[in-house]
DNA sequence: TATTGTTATACTCTATAACTATA
DNA sequence: TATAGTTATAGAGTATAACAATA
């Protein structure tokens, strides 16, 4: 199937990118993944940003060690659970991923403009998707072994 | 941007989905990219492998010696060039990634059938720029730097 | 002389296990 | 007793640099 192909195509092409940012910023990959996730779903806890990035506790405490490190992003209190951390985005970490984006959004300007909102619908729907196979497939591991 | 927005949700996606099949297949990530390359493309130079995945000729180097520990791909001499080594997808490396993809494609189930075509053109397209983004980035580095 | 790939080495990132603190 | 996160440690993957073989 093409489509199939094709989303195969574009999901190298996006890992790839990553990689080629991340190298420029003197990032690591993880780091502009979960910069991403901070963007786009706003403060998180650190076992959530581990579930997003399928991390274990103690890599996602190193990870967010480093973002500190970098600027990136910040570890507050939460308000009432003094267990938890939340990983919170500087404004400094928006300005690296807001000015990615002006790279990053170039990939789309031969989509004709009238077809964009029809195509961030099914980008949108597609990736609920494909993240829900992905975690049928670790329920499936978890029940089996 | 919206359209900006679901891509970058989706490539998110996309990596996710990617780890935990490594995951499940014991494989790391690199491994299943590079035999994503060798499926769409076919046989690969090593370091036509090494500019896709954004690696260097030793990384490469590892990664073609674990592929053939497990038996995904092999190396086969090159019929006029004995300097170099062509890197070929074995069966076996074709029915896992087969597998894979039964999995892979439900993502796509939503999709109505008559906006399928349309879609694969559109990624097709998406995914050819995004590359060339990155490399425009890499050939700005490589010339100041 | 340039290119393809390998080896030796060091560094970085992630996982496992044991632990602390809080709920 | 369960959950959130940290620390110590080991393991795995990638990069750098020097090298061998071939073009």
């Amino acid at each position: 199937m093409a489509a199939g192909e094709a989303l195969r195509e574009l999901i190298l092409a996006g890992e790839y990118f990553r990689q080629v940012i991340a190298n420029n910023l003197e990032l690591d990959v993880s780091q502009t993944q979960a910069l991403g996730y901070l963007y786009s779903r706003g403060d998180l806890g650190q076992s959530e940003l581990g579930s997003l990035l399928g991390y274990n506790t103690s890599s996602v405490t190193a990870l967010v060690d480093r973002l500190e490190r970098r600027g990136i992003a910040e570890r507050l209190p939460h308000p009432t659970d003094r267990r938890r951390s939340i990983v919170h985005m500087t404004e400094n970490g928006r300005s690296v991923i807001t000015e990615v984006g002006q790279t990053f959004l170039h990939c789309l300007d031969r989509v004709p403009t009238d077809s964009v909102p029809d195509l961030a619908a099914t980008l949108t729907t597609v990736a609920q998707d494909l993240r829900a196979q992905a975690d049928r497939l670790t329920a499936g591991r978890a029940r089996t072994e």
